[in-house]
DNA sequence: TCAAGGTTGATGCAAATGCATTGAATTGAT
DNA sequence: ATCAATTCAATGCATTTGCATCAACCTTGA
């Protein structure tokens, strides 16, 4: 039996949902304006990066992006076609593979940054102090 | 000439991305288990029964959901098939209309409330004391 | 060894979304 | 009064999503 939120908790959760329609949007439209693919795309390049040798298997940036899978799918088929990642055999387990990011990837990604970053800059950094900024980290953090 | 956004916004900025792909999906995840359309349908709902006469125009109800224009003509669209709301010709404004809720639509919007509520003390209101929850609130708000 | 069950990933199909455009009505300036 | 500009809302069309399912492979256990 789980008991009703609190007034509190209501509210955070409210504006959690209004920010991230607002906030997510706007940030969106900026990269959009510049000509440059959605976010996912920005995330998984900067998932791929990251990873050793620049490749994951499918399963893991799933997890890491929190999408479903056949979104993930997806999203690969079109960072594939796009030329930003390719497909590679996997010899540990037949059923998979993995996906690599490259160089063109890498590229996209680094002059995404210049883009999304100021982006983030102007939609949230200039509203908030660092120790906010700290403080709202630590508070969202509780809840993934 | 933007600056570039420190660690702090940064960091912030990557966990609210990251808790709303989660937490929104999860909260989403418990009204579908249960029967129950999306959140936008709730958030619509929810709008339209606190509004005057528990009627608004689409125009209205697109800014308090902060949603373009065609998503919210489109939303009207299914809530008036499914018969929670209906489209009323507008005296004032020949162009326009209004959206009424239906009793059909207030009765689906509070039972949803049910669930919703479990979902977000399970998410939310578990997670976060009622301190934690009003901070996180406060922070949030200076965003939107 | 081999059958049962679990993982990994893709895909057909229906529904939803995004974009651009349209049409109708209002407003404002001359 | 008239015409241009603006606001309100819907929609055609292409793309994307969500759901269910499938096929291939791996793992376990008798």
């Amino acid at each position: 039996m789980t008991r009703k939120p609190s007034q509190e908790t209501t509210s955070a959760w409210a504006r959690l949902v209004r920010v991230k329609q607002g906030l997510l949007a706007a940030v969106e439209n900026d990269l959009k304006a510049a000509g440059f693919p959605a976010l996912a795309w920005y995330d998984a390049l900067l998932e791929l990066s990251r990873a050793q040798h620049g490749m994951l298997r499918p399963v893991e940036l799933e997890k890491h992006m929190l999408l479903p899978q056949y979104s993930t799918s997806r999203l690969i088929d079109r960072l594939a076609e796009a030329g930003l990642a390719e497909r590679k055999t996997c010899p540990i387990d037949g059923r998979g593979h993995y996906v690599a990011i490259t160089q063109a990837g890498r590229n996209l990604q680094k002059k995404m940054w210049d883009t999304y970053s100021a982006a983030i800059e102007r939609h949230v950094g200039a509203k908030l102090s660092n120790k906010d900024a700290a403080q709202l980290c630590d508070l969202l953090g509780r809840l993934a």
